[in-house]
RNA sequence: GGAGGGGUUCCCGAGUGGCCAAAGGGAACAGACUGUAAAUCUGUCGUCGUAAGACUUCGGUGGUUCAAAUCCACCCCCCUCCA
């Protein structure tokens, strides 16, 4: 196999379209290395595993010794990205956008060899450009070719708002790539639309088109909706090891499979091994299931974090055991010693109708006895447990 | 600018004067079963209260009424058609 095909087979592995392979082939052929650029819309402050999947990808590139620009849409992150949205999206603040951007920049050396990685921030010249640029950009593409566009299309057709500023957006990143005259652009599969757009602008601007990887999207840990901040089903990077390692064995048997296809380092030939030896019952699903959980401990701490999340898990899921440490709360004995108050105090519940109506169904233990009472409890000190993971260590003074 | 339609509890969505804290579904939470998986069954799901009950909620502000999510006025926002 000569080097080029060796470099598009690493390129290829997990990527959900590559347009246009032959370009890319010859890009690649020329042994330059590439000017590989991925933006990021600075609206999440924490990275989370979603984003990985494409990090992932550019870590890649790096090892294959090509350049890559890790860009900071803070103009654009101002405009708000549409995509993959059913609903306009309100532009954020500057000041929003600059805090959230330090935040990227702390978290994305995880993955990334910040020796081989570059920095930009796209109001370099966006910020720059003066009305008549605009609208010399603006007129580059048209508006039947911009409702082509899923999201766009969808809206019109359900009558829902679409703001012309929303337009701007793809417009923006397309013309990111012409700035930095990228030769590939990588995003999710959501992002295609805006990829193009960059394809489609450089050639506008009498430039050699950048060829386009697009990523699976990942899905968060309800396994319906991709993972977001927003909507709440994110793990994040920057998570506690115990955290981490309790989300991803909260995840489906079904979803534990798209995370190993997509986050795991693991060869394909060897997850489908794996996932053979489950179906045939050789191999216990929830063993398969610590195993990623171990994994990604192991890349966002260390090996010995995750061997400790992985005994503090089993100790306390598995054998009815304690978190090594869990919030804890002091009050008098009386009124204050009253499950429903202390429970309320502590911030384990969000009012005391909900904690009688918990404490009702059983899902109070204290000292791991379940505890069906709501009178005030003597002094003491008192491991208090609601549901299954809520914790608390109590005194009553 | 004109005409019409619409804004309901986390989400979708019923509800057109009292029987409405508001049907139904989803999500979520809890219990049983488990592997903190899935599926299933059961229960909960505005606040306070052991309860009876009280209080706050249906875009906003006022008003009519013994009584309003429901009627009226004005305002804000969204959508459609016409220009």
């Amino acid at each position: 196999m000569s080097q080029t095909d060796l470099q598009m087979a690493a390129i290829k592995r997990g990527v959900a379209e590559l347009i246009n392979e032959e370009e890319l082939r010859k890009k690649i052929a020329r042994g330059t290395p590439l000017r590989v650029k991925v933006g990021f819309d600075p609206t999440a402050p924490d990275l989370h595993l979603g984003h990985t999947v494409v990090m992932h990808k550019m870590r890649h590139f790096q090892e294959l010794g090509h350049s890559v620009t890790f860009l900071i849409g803070d103009f654009t992150g101002r405009i708000g990205d549409p995509s993959g949205r059913s609903e306009t999206r309100p532009p954020l603040s500057e000041e929003q956008v600059l805090a959230n951007a330090e935040t990227y920049k702390k978290q994305v050396f995880k993955i990334l060899d910040p020796q081989k990685t570059e920095i930009a921030f796209n109001s370099a010249w966006l910020g720059q450009m003066g009305a008549a640029d605009f609208i010399r950009l603006a007129s580059s593409y048209t508006v039947a070719r911009m409702m082509e566009r899923d999201d766009f299309e969808k809206r019109f057709r359900e009558q829902r708002p679409i703001a012309i500023h929303e337009f701007l957006y793809p417009l923006c990143q397309g013309y990111d790539s012409v700035a930095l005259k990228s030769d590939v652009e990588l995003g999710g599969t959501d992002q295609k639309f805006n990829l193009l757009m960059g394809r489609g602008l450089q050639a506008h601007y009498g430039q050699e088109s950048q060829c386009i990887l697009t990523m699976p999207l990942l899905e968060g840990t309800d396994g319906v909706r991709k993972m977001s901040k927003s909507y709440g089903n994110y793990i994040g990077i920057d998570e506690a090891p115990d955290q981490i390692f309790g989300k991803i064995m909260g995840i489906s048997d079904e979803l534990m499979w798209r995370y190993y296809e997509l986050l795991s380092a693991k060869s394909l030939d060897d997850i489908a091994a794996l996932r053979e030896a489950v179906r045939t019952g050789s191999a216990h699903p929830k063993t398969a299931k610590e195993e990623l959980a171990h994994e990604m401990v192991s890349r966002y701490h260390s090996v010995d974090a995750a061997d400790a999340a992985r005994q503090g898990f089993n100790a306390i899921f598995a054998d009815g055991g304690v978190p090594a440490d869990m919030p804890e709360h002091c009050c008098a004995q009386g009124e204050d010693s009253s499950p429903p108050v202390f429970l309320e105090a502590a911030g384990l519940v969000k009012s005391r109708g909900e904690a009688k109506r918990l404490i009702k169904e059983g899902a109070l233990s204290l000292d791991g006895q379940r505890w069906d009472d709501a009178a005030p409890l003597p002094q003491g000190s008192y491991v208090v447990r609601l549901g299954k993971k809520r914790f608390l260590r109590l005194t009553v003074r």
